[in-house]
DNA sequence: TGCCAGAATTGATACATATCAATAATTGCA
DNA sequence: TGCAATTATTGATATGTATCAATTCTGGCA
């Protein structure tokens, strides 16, 4: 695949929460079996069908894991950033990869080949732990996109990324930058471009928040909150549970 | 949690792909530090917010796995069957329960404490791959329902979930039995039990499929399959990849 | 400084599918 | 055997959101 590639130094593996609590041994030896990739922007790391004898970490820079459907229509499902991962799926699995992944901007990842991996899973149960763990997280993650996607409306997919990304703000958390534009956060929200300015600018109007280019302000927490009631999105009531 | 329970015999785990491969003696191990589980119909195993000090699988009976609006509409994600597992997420990354889990029988199932789980881990690394691999297929299944749920319509969606089905059918793979009364897999596939009750239909005028009960005849392969080519869902193309 | 391409906004319209409602079929149980 | 409760079907209608189309805004660059 990446026949060619810089050594990886074990100090850039530090911020990856994969490798947190390893012992240095084992980092080292994890870092010196794979090797870093570098690529610009705009090009496919990854396609649908492809098969994955390794998996990828994100040292710097941004990428969109997305699908697309037989007509061509593209859906975001993550916005991949530093520290994240992705090819474990395919790789442990054996199976073709059932989504793209592309680069948003230009990129510095980490390769690292199946048996490196496996060698360091038998050799460390930290790492294991950390692996379980991880994968338990896209796990989760992947839960929570299906719940945005199907129990919720336009406006709370909206609101709801608006509060997560206040909370994962700094501090005093009144003020976020979009991590793309608005047309790709859309998408990860799965609503179209036009839907997700209408709601925007429907919150703006409503006084609890302020837009301006990709810089949003929070203008009143508890009316945004409050905006997530909407009881306009009710569905497949039939099947409640009992 | 489960404080009482009868033992688990080891062949009852044969069958389970989890414990697949593993020599007598750790699946005895791993059979004596778990516990057997019986319930009846229309018990809750899980909740959402609940934590969880170990792991199911699922011996004997069926069970709903889903997720409850604020409105308190369902969506199933998905039917378990013998051989699955659940909690694994839960378990390992020490977080609330995302999702719901209910019998949709009288069920059997096997509950292993975390311990155990991790012992046999770091003892056996045949054990940790069938459960990586484990949790892979279910990302992998994740990941097709979201594409299932934001990238297909009404109609594809119940032709692939027949053709998944026959697929997985004994042969001659034309007769298959639904897992589940109608508007759960409906609630499955994120779709309205008329509206799935609808689009079978459509397909038997067709002539590609024949329905009686709960039971689903093939009829005309290559017809059910181009039913997947209408073009009638074309979303969110403004983003297409490139 | 001004032009141009991409990004964002805004209004009008279309459409897939949910919802409501009524009925029919089936199953289980007394 | 028949009644009650589920489960499934079918038609009429409502609605959320996509799509189309036309501007307007913005930032980069010559």
């Amino acid at each position: 695949m990446h026949s060619t590639g810089v050594p990886i130094e074990p100090e850039a593996m530090r911020d990856l929460s994969l490798f947190e609590g390893l012992d240095a041994a084992n980092v080292e030896t994890i870092a010196r079996g794979g090797w870093m990739v570098k690529l610009n922007r705009s090009i496919r790391v990854l396609s649908r069908g492809d098969h994955l004898e390794g998996m990828y970490t994100v040292f710097e820079g941004r990428l969109k894991l997305y699908m697309l459907s037989c007509n061509g229509d593209e859906r975001v499902l993550r916005v991949l950033r530093p520290g994240d991962s992705f090819g474990e799926a395919i790789m442990f699995n054996a199976i073709p990869s059932p989504v793209f992944v592309e680069s948003l901007s230009s990129v510095r990842l980490g390769y690292f080949p199946r048996q490196i991996i496996t060698a360091a899973l038998s050799a460390d149960p930290e790492f294991t732990a950390a692996m379980l763990r991880g994968m338990s997280v896209m796990m989760r993650e992947l839960i929570q996109d299906l719940d945005t996607c199907c129990l919720q409306n336009a406006r709370q997919r909206t609101v709801n990324f608006l509060l997560r990304e206040f909370d994962a703000a700094p501090p005093p958390n009144i003020e976020i930058e979009l991590p793309a534009p608005k047309a790709v956060i859309a998408s990860t929200l799965n609503i179209s471009a036009e839907t997700f300015s209408r709601e925007l600018h429907r919150l703006q109007d409503q006084g609890f928040i302020e837009i301006n280019r990709r810089t949003i302000y929070l203008r009143d927490r508890k009316g945004l909150f409050d905006a997530l009631e909407d009881r306009s999105g009710a569905r497949n009531s039939q099947y409640a549970a009992g």
